[in-house]
DNA sequence: TATATCGCAA
DNA sequence: TATGTTGCGATATA
C-alpha cells in the first residue's frame, strides 16, 4: 500500500471541521402540545407476577445470546482468512511462531505515522510521543476501546463493540479503513480490513426509530429491510395496512445546538453568519477528527431512508431477532419531529458553558441531530451530572432520572435546579419519603433504581406512581452509574419503563463479572470515554499521587494470620501494628500539612479499633442519620476535624465532603471499581489548581499476604488510566513519630490478644460499642438484641474511651511539634519516595 | 416515630 | 486463585 498523504490531512480536516460547526440555527420548531394519552401501552394490564417471571426468562436468555453473538464475532475466528501479505521468514521467524509480524511491509514514512496494529487480534499501540498522537488518539477512542493508557504506549482494541459504536456515531467503513491505514506504520492487514468490513456492514444498518408515537424499523439500504422483511420473525410483526416500506430523508445535524456549547452562546450574535463562515469558536483548535469525517457525509446532504412500522408490543421481540441474526438495531430518538409528547420547558441557566469534554461526548450522542442511546464515561468530579442535565435541555421531553441512592435523588434534583430553569414543580421525585408528581402535562421524574425494580407488594402509592411511569412515554431516560444496570434485577428497569432514548453515565464501566457488555445491547454502544490523566493535565480534576505503602507484618502477627480461618485473616491483616503506625503517621504528616483526610476500612472492626484509638470520628452503615450528618458538617467545617474514617458506606451512599487526602487500610477483595470510586473521592479538590497541588491516595498493605494479590488487582484500572502507584517499604523517620502506637513488643502482643479475642466469637454485635464521644455509634445496626453487647462492650468502652481521650491531646501536641520540624520531614519523605521510584524503575 | 425485616448487590 | 458480610432501600410493625 503506498504511502498516502499525512501530516497536512487532519489539519485540513480540522479547518473544515471548524467551519462546519458554525452552521448553526435555533433548535427545531416548538412542538405542539398534545395531550393525547390514549397511547398507552397494553402491557399495563398484564404487567403481575407471573410477568416477572417470564421478563426474569427472557433476560436469561437475552443474556445467553448476547454473550454466544459476542463469542460468534470475536475477531480472532476470522484472523488469516485471507491472509496474503508477505510473510517473510528470518531467523527470528521460530520464536515468534504465529505471532511474528515482521513480514508486514513497514511504510517509508512510518516514523510519522504513530500506530501499530496486531493483524490477528486487532490490539492497536499508539505511541503518545508521535506528532500524530493528539489526532489519532481522537480516532482511536471512537472506533477502538482503550484498554491501558499509561504516559508512552497507550494500547486499544477493535472490537466488535467498539466497531458498533464507531458506525454509531455516524463513521462509515471507508472512513474507517482509510484513517486506520493513514495513521498506520504498517500497510493495513487483510485481516483487519475485512473484520471491519463484516462488522460494519452488519453494524447501524438497522435503526429502531419511535415516530409519532409509532416504531419504525429504519434503514438507509432498502434490501436489508427486504432481507428484514423475509424474515420469519420479523416479517409478521409489521404493522398490516402499512405495507409499503415509507421512504423519507435524514435530516442531518444542521441546525441542532446543544445548549451550554460555545455555539449555542454565540446563537443569537451570530444568527446571521452563513454557515461556511470563517469559524468564530475555539473548537476549531480542537482536532476532532470524527467530526471531520462526518463532515464528508453533509455532502451528500439528504440520504433517502427506508422504514416500515411495527407494532409497540413488538420492539423487544424485533430487538432480538436482529441481535440473533447479527444486524444489532440502533436506538434513535427524532426528538425534534416529535409533535406528540408534550415539550418540557428547559434550558441551561444562561451563562452555562460546559467543558470541552462534555460538548465532545455529547456532540457523539447528537451526531447527527437525533438522540442516540448510549453510555458516556467519565472520572467522578468531571461533571457527568452536567452532561445529563444538558442533554435533558436539547431533547426538551419528559425526563426518567434512575440513581442508585436516594441520596443522589435529592442530589439530582438540586443539580437540575442550579443548572436549568426548569420550574421547581416539574422535577418530582419518587422515592419512598416522596411520591410526587408533576405538575404540568411532562417533567423530569427523579427516582431509584430499587424504586422502580422493587419486586415485592408494594404499597399502594407507589402502585400508582408505578403506573404512571409506565403508562407514558419518555424522551430520555438518565441511568446514572450505569455499570450497576446489569445486575439482573436492575435490568428489568429497561423494560419496564418505556423511553426514546436512554443516556448511561458511569466513571467505572467496569464489574468483576462479565455482564458489562450486556450493556451494549441493553442501553447502546459506549459513546465516549473520558482519559483520566489528560484531564487532570487540564486541571479538570485533580492531580493525584498514588503510594502502596507495604508493611511488615510482626512475627506474632504472622504466624496466627497463617493458622487463622479467612475471616479472622482479614482482621489481623488489617490490624497490622505496622499498618497502624503506618496510618498514624500518614494521617500526622498530612494533618500537618493541611489536608482533609478520608481513611477507608471495609473490616468494622478494624475501622473502630484505628479510629478509636487515633481519637478520629468515623462513619459506618450502623451510624444514624442524624449522626452522619453531624460528623460530615464538622470534618468540612470545623478545623479540628481533619480525618475521617469510612467503611465501604462512603463508596457510593455518602455526599462526602471534599478531601484532599486518602487511605485505605482495608478494601474489599479485588475490586477494580471500588478502588477507582475511592480514588473519585479526590478528584474534585479546589485547591487543584494551585500550583504544584497533590491530591494524595495511599494504599496500605500487609506484606506477604493475600491482600498483596488483591492490591494489585485492583489497581489495575487505574494503572491503565496512567496512575503510576509508587511502592513505599519504608516511611521516612517513622519511629521517630511521636507517641508511635504499639511501639513496644508488649503493646503489640496486646493487641493481638485483643484482636484475637474480640473477633474468636465471631460477630462484631458483641464488641458493638456504645457512643463514645457521643458523636458515632447506634443508629440501626443488624445487631442482636441484649445477649452478649453489654459484656464486651464495658470493656472495650473503657479500654478505647480512657485511651482516646489521651490520645486526642497528645496528637494535638504532637501536631504542634510536627509543624516545628515540618519541612525537614517533608523533605526526607520526598527523597524517600523519590529514591523508591527510582529503585522501582530500575 | 423508631425499629425490624426482607431482598439484593458487591 | 475465591471469598462472605456489610450496607442499602422499601416496607411492615408497634
Amino acid at each position: 500500500m503506498p504511502p498516502k498523504r499525512k501530516a497536512a490531512a487532519p489539519a485540513a480536516a480540522t479547518a473544515t471541521k471548524a467551519g462546519r460547526t458554525s452552521a448553526l440555527s435555533t433548535p427545531g420548531p416548538a412542538t405542539p402540545r398534545s395531550l393525547d394519552s390514549s397511547m398507552m401501552s397494553e402491557a399495563d394490564e398484564e404487567l403481575d407476577e407471573d410477568v416477572t417471571e417470564a421478563q426474569k426468562e427472557r433476560e436469561e436468555l437475552l443474556g445467553k445470546e448476547a454473550d454466544e453473538f459476542v463469542n460468534n464475532w470475536a475477531i480472532s475466528s476470522k484472523r488469516f482468512q485471507n491472509q496474503g501479505e508477505g510473510q517473510k521468514r528470518d531467523a527470528a521467524t521460530p520464536y515468534f511462531g504465529k505471532r511474528d509480524f515482521s513480514g508486514l511491509p513497514l511504510k517509508a514514512d512510518h516514523h510519522n505515522r504513530p500506530i501499530w496494529i496486531d493483524p490477528d487480534k486487532g490490539t492497536i499501540v499508539l505511541e503518545r510521543f508521535n506528532v500524530l498522537a493528539e489526532q489519532a488518539t481522537d480516532f482511536l477512542i471512537t472506533i477502538a476501546e482503550p484498554k491501558s493508557r499509561p504516559a508512552f504506549l497507550h494500547e486499544y482494541a477493535l472490537t466488535t463493540h467498539s466497531l458498533y459504536a464507531a458506525v454509531s456515531v455516524g463513521l462509515r467503513p471507508k472512513d474507517i479503513i482509510n484513517t486506520l491505514d493513514r495513521f498506520l506504520k504498517t500497510a493495513l492487514p487483510s485481516s483487519i480490513n475485512n473484520f471491519i468490513q463484516q462488522c460494519t456492514n452488519s453494524y447501524g444498518k438497522v435503526k429502531l426509530v419511535l415516530k409519532n408515537n409509532k416504531y419504525f424499523v429504519e434503514s438507509v439500504d432498502a434490501d436489508m429491510l427486504q432481507r428484514l422483511l423475509k424474515d420469519e420473525v420479523i416479517g409478521p410483526l409489521r404493522v398490516q395496512g402499512s405495507d409499503a416500506i415509507t421512504t423519507t430523508y435524514a435530516p442531518t445535524m444542521g441546525g441542532l445546538v446543544i445548549p451550554g456549547t460555545k455555539n449555542a452562546a454565540g446563537v443569537r450574535q451570530a444568527a446571521l453568519q452563513k454557515p461556511g463562515d470563517k469559524p468564530t469558536t475555539d473548537t476549531a483548535k480542537d482536532p476532532d477528527l470524527f467530526a471531520a469525517l462526518n463532515e464528508e457525509d453533509d455532502d451528500d446532504d439528504k440520504e433517502a431512508v427506508h422504514a416500515f412500522e411495527i407494532g409497540d408490543t413488538a420492539v423487544e421481540t424485533v430487538q432480538k431477532r436482529c441481535l440473533d441474526i447479527g444486524y444489532p438495531i440502533l436506538e434513535e430518538y427524532d426528538f425534534r419531529n416529535d409533535d406528540v409528547n408534550p415539550n418540557l420547558e428547559i434550558d441551561l441557566q444562561p451563562n452555562t458553558q460546559i467543558r470541552p469534554y462534555q460538548e465532545k461526548s455529547l456532540s457523539k450522542m447528537f451526531g447527527n441531530g437525533r438522540a442516540k442511546s448510549g453510555i458516556i464515561v467519565l472520572p467522578c468530579g468531571a461533571g457527568k451530572t452536567l452532561v445529563g442535565i444538558t442533554a435533558a435541555c436539547t431533547i426538551k421531553k419528559g425526563v426518567i432520572v434512575l440513581c442508585t441512592s436516594s441520596m443522589s435523588v435529592v442530589q439530582w434534583r438540586q443539580e437540575f435546579l442550579k443548572w436549568s430553569n426548569i420550574n421547581p414543580d416539574d422535577v418530582a421525585v419518587f422515592t419512598a419519603e416522596s411520591k410526587n408528581k408533576f405538575s404540568g402535562s411532562t417533567g423530569i421524574i427523579v427516582t431509584t433504581y430499587s424504586m422502580v425494580t422493587n419486586n415485592r407488594e408494594r404499597s399502594h402509592d407507589s402502585k400508582k406512581m408505578m403506573d404512571f411511569l409506565k403508562g407514558r412515554e419518555w424522551g430520555l431516560m438518565l441511568l446514572d452509574e450505569v455499570h450497576v444496570v446489569p445486575a439482573d434485577v436492575f435490568r428489568r428497569v429497561i423494560s419496564s419503563i418505556k423511553s426514546h432514548s436512554k443516556l448511561g453515565l458511569t466513571a467505572t464501566l467496569l464489574r468483576e463479572d462479565d455482564k458489562i457488555s450486556h450493556l451494549n445491547f441493553l442501553i447502546g454502544p459506549k459513546l465516549y470515554e473520558a482519559n483520566w490523566m489528560e484531564l487532570s493535565q487540564q486541571g479538570h480534576i485533580a492531580k493525584v499521587q498514588c503510594a502502596e505503602v507495604w508493611c511488615q507484618m510482626p512475627t506474632e502477627f504472622y504466624d496466627e494470620y497463617l493458622r487463622a480461618n479467612a475471616r479472622m485473616k482479614r482482621t489481623l491483616y488489617a490490624m497490622n501494628p505496622r499498618k497502624f503506625q503506618a496510618c498514624q503517621y500518614l494521617i500526622n504528616y498530612h494533618e500537618a500539612r493541611g489536608d482533609k483526610i478520608i481513611v477507608f476500612s471495609d473490616e468494622l472492626y478494624s475501622l473502630k479499633k484505628y479510629a478509636e484509638t487515633l481519637g478520629k470520628v468515623y462513619i459506618y452503615g450502623g451510624t444514624s442519620q442524624s449522626e452522619r450528618m453531624h460528623i460530615l458538617a464538622n470534618f468540612q467545617h470545623n478545623p479540628e476535624v481533619n480525618t475521617l474514617f469510612l467503611s465501604k458506606i462512603g463508596d457510593t451512599s455518602l455526599d462526602l465532603p471534599e478531601a484532599t487526602c486518602l487511605i485505605q487500610i482495608s478494601s474489599h477483595f479485588g475490586s477494580r471499581r471500588q478502588e477507582a470510586q475511592r480514588l473519585g473521592r479526590i478528584l474534585r479538590a479546589k485547591r487543584r489548581n494551585d500550583e504544584g497541588f497533590n491530591a494524595f491516595f495511599y494504599s496500605l498493605v500487609s506484606k506477604d499476604t493475600q491482600e498483596m494479590y488483591y492490591s494489585s488487582k485492583r489497581q489495575a484500572f487505574l494503572v491503565d488510566q496512567g496512575y503510576a502507584f509508587k511502592v513505599i517499604t519504608q516511611l521516612a523517620n517513622i519511629e521517630n513519630t511521636p507517641n508511635l502506637a504499639f511501639a513496644s513488643p508488649q503493646e503489640r502482643r496486646e493487641l493481638l490478644q485483643m484482636t484475637l479475642v474480640d473477633n474468636e466469637k465471631g460477630t462484631m454485635e458483641d464488641v458493638e460499642t456504645d457512643d463514645l464521644f457521643g458523636k458515632v455509634g447506634g443508629g440501626r445496626g443488624r445487631k442482636k438484641k441484649g445477649l452478649a453487647a453489654r459484656r464486651t462492650a464495658g470493656t472495650l468502652g473503657e479500654l478505647s474511651g480512657g485511651q482516646d481521650m489521651a490520645y486526642i491531646e497528645q496528637n494535638k501536641g504532637a501536631n504542634k511539634q510536627l509543624k516545628k520540624n515540618q519541612k525537614a520531614e517533608r523533605d526526607t519523605f520526598f527523597k524517600k519516595i523519590a529514591r523508591e521510584k527510582e529503585r522501582n524503575r530500575g
